[in-house]
DNA sequence: TTGACATATTCCGATATGGGGATATAATTT
DNA sequence: AAATTATATCCCCATATCGGAATATGTCAA
């Protein structure tokens, strides 16, 4: 198999980032594709397919008036990510938190030898 | 070009729906690869892979610790989505205030035509 | 009905992916 | 040193992606 599909999941749609570039301009308001092109400075064909994809997702919705299709955030759809970020939450508060103690032993007890900062990604 | 790489960012690497599951079980706390393995029933290859993305971008990290590596959650990589999605919060809170007024008004004033409500991801 | 405008769709090619399976590296025990 | 345990890496392949460019569809106006 390959990579998950983007229009398996919120997820997926949304870890383009042009496709929160679209979502960014679709912020302030409902609004037509051909405006969307013209803040992006994207060809059209690819504001369009980015917005299918968000559509198939459900994270817009689209409105037809004239020659124009409005396109709208739906917002319930992105709450799903926010819900998911915020089971790790204590997982940054603590170590908020764990970081101010250390500071202030470090301060008290030592000088600080000149390494590396423990929590640091390295270990390779 | 092609899709945007796994390891580009926070987004694209929790996009994979497995590697969420990973990040469920580190959830628990620090853990080694094998204990990962046992949990998920994966070939362990597959663990150790999903493993490298995640801490490649950030997300968790390893520690030594005889012949296991225990890891961990890095809490603070994980806020950028969390901040990103609370961008739109306004956007569910205000639909839900919408949907609310609507039912009112509806219930007020109006028996309701047999047709879609607005907002609808309908029109194609 | 012809033309202009707005948007969507199709075809192309390069690319990174994720799973499977085999194997390599590393640390520990005997 | 050899065997064992724990984990990482490599190779292979089917697949979906994104951008570019061209073109199709749809809607309104004259």
């Amino acid at each position: 198999m390959a990579r998950t599909p983007t229009t398996f999941d919120v997820f997926n749609a949304v870890a383009e980032p042009r496709r929160r570039e679209v979502l960014s301009v679709l912020a302030s308001g409902e609004s037509p594709v051909g405006d969307i092109v013209s803040t992006l400075g994207w060809p059209q064909p690819q504001v369009s397919k980015h917005l299918q994809v968000l559509h198939q997702v459900g994270l817009v919705t689209v409105r037809r008036q004239g020659r124009q299709r409005l396109y709208r955030i739906n917002g319930p759809e992105i709450k799903p990510i926010y819900d998911w970020a915020a089971t790790f939450e204590r997982f940054w508060d603590h170590q908020l938190a764990a970081i101010k103690k250390r500071a202030e032993q470090k301060a008290n007890f030592t000088i600080p030898p000149a390494g590396r900062s423990p929590g640091d990604a390295v270990n390779n």
